[in-house]
DNA sequence: TCCGATTAATGGTACGATCATTTGATAAAC
DNA sequence: GTTTATCAAATGATCGTACCATTAATCGGA
């Protein structure tokens, strides 16, 4: 027999709450690639609920992507093996799932980066580059706080910087890409400014940046941009230096 | 009253004929933004389906995040303005719904694609880059056939060494990107070949591409890279010349 | 005129019934 | 014994009805 993972559900818009459920249940790795869940009459009776929310929360997943539904005997719902090609629809969907290794996003967002500063310089209003320096300022005057760093204001403007920046290109799909893999890779990226070491030389060289973007010198602009991924990728490379061997053994895993 | 701009609709799959006729009816464009659709019991008539059916197809619409769904007296099914912040679920909804000017994209793919490039030249295995140069060989062969050039084969073949292209980075966030661009680009790019003056010289660059990407040379492949671009944007510029007045006034409607 | 109660429209949920599809088992034919 | 045809059970798909909660318009009284 199944083992039964999940627990009763009551409240509002029980469908999205079991439809919430049941996608935790796959995306933690509860439930593997292949499997059958249940059928939607088990599931009614796991979850207590009416059958039609549950069908409506399995429409939901289905048009996510995360599961397959099969008639007739050995029927029911089958989680999906989440490929690239099904996942048009959705990066942030495979970044969830950590199909995406976290290098590869960084080295999307490094090319990404480097037209965009390069169109933000040229682009962007005089308005836009006064409010860019503004806020790099901004950051240096919260690193240097009597009290401290204040360091979840820093990465709230770092964050604001990073969607101004793509603002400026004037192009939509800057402006989307920047806030999808913000999504994702914003937890990474603040690694940065928890560690001394990098977050004043982040800091210092966001500063440079916007000012050569501001005074409408792409070039180096670019050359400064490219710098923050060096600081990126040496401050990740310190990170997994702390990690530990069964880590290791995970991550194998998981690539293969 | 309403129109009622849907017909009865029978079969299996019944909720997904359903959704997909919404959302067609959406996408076109016979209904705007903000306006308010219908409510299921009125849906459940127009379709001549069970309220289950409709409920079911209006989940995938909301998942998809193209419709809203308000309670109570004038509530209903709503369609929902879809913005870069919404939608950060789907980039090919944006597309389909030409939230976003060709430009944009175009820019966009020309950054991405540089680096692709370069990635592709460095990591791509020697089978990988052989295969791509015979790819481009066939284009040249199938420009050359005594019965004329074989368009619709080019294409096909263009596509193919765009994904090639992709996967020879071994970064998925390049091969997701790009099956996600050429979904909506494809129809634009292939204007070249549709063209005798621009086919011949963008496959002959295509081929010079290969060529450099194979000899591990990426900074020329890069620059060739470019070329491409320079090709479509002025095939672009040649189609929009030939576009009447008419076509102006829609565009700065839209744009406004 | 303004505020509160009433009412009607509508989504949310549950339950039950029937049909079509799929798989496995059973029986019949060779 | 093997193959084929038939049957049965599990399951998704659909429909219908009923009831509750929410929402906005309407109506009536202060």
């Amino acid at each position: 027999m199944h083992l039964t993972p999940f627990k009763p559900v009551t409240g509002n818009n029980l469908s999205e709450k079991v439809a919430s459920r049941i996608e935790a249940a796959i995306l933690s790795g509860a439930i593997l690639p292949g499997n059958r869940l249940s059928s939607e009459r088990e599931l009614q009776n796991q979850f207590e609920v009416g059958r039609g929310a549950v069908r409506e929360a399995l429409k939901t997943l289905k048009q996510k992507g995360i599961i397959e539904i099969r008639k007739g005997v050995k029927g029911g719902v089958y989680v999906k093996k989440l490929e690239i090609d099904n996942a048009s629809e959705s990066l942030s969907l495979l970044l969830k799932q950590n199909k995406v290794p976290i290098a590869d996003l960084v080295e999307f967002r490094d090319a990404v980066d480097e037209t965009e500063v390069l169109l933000a310089s040229i682009r962007g209003d005089k308005e836009e580059k006064k409010q860019l320096v503004e806020m790099a300022m901004q950051l240096s005057e919260l690193n240097t706080l009597p009290a401290g760093p204040d360091i979840e204001q820093i990465k709230a403007i770092d964050r604001e910087m990073n969607l101004l920046l793509a603002k400026m290109t004037k192009n939509f799909v800057f402006v989307w890409m920047k806030n999808t893999i913000q999504l994702s890779i914003g937890s990474y990226d603040s690694l940065l400014y928890e560690s001394p070491k990098y977050r004043t030389q982040t800091i210092d060289n966001w500063i440079n940046t916007a000012r050569e973007i501001a005074a409408g010198e792409p070039l180096r602009a670019l050359s400064l941009c490219s710098y923050h991924y060096v600081l990126l990728q040496s401050c990740l490379r310190d990170k997994q230096l702390e990690e530990t061997g069964s880590k290791e053994v995970q991550e194998k895993k998981s690539h293969a």
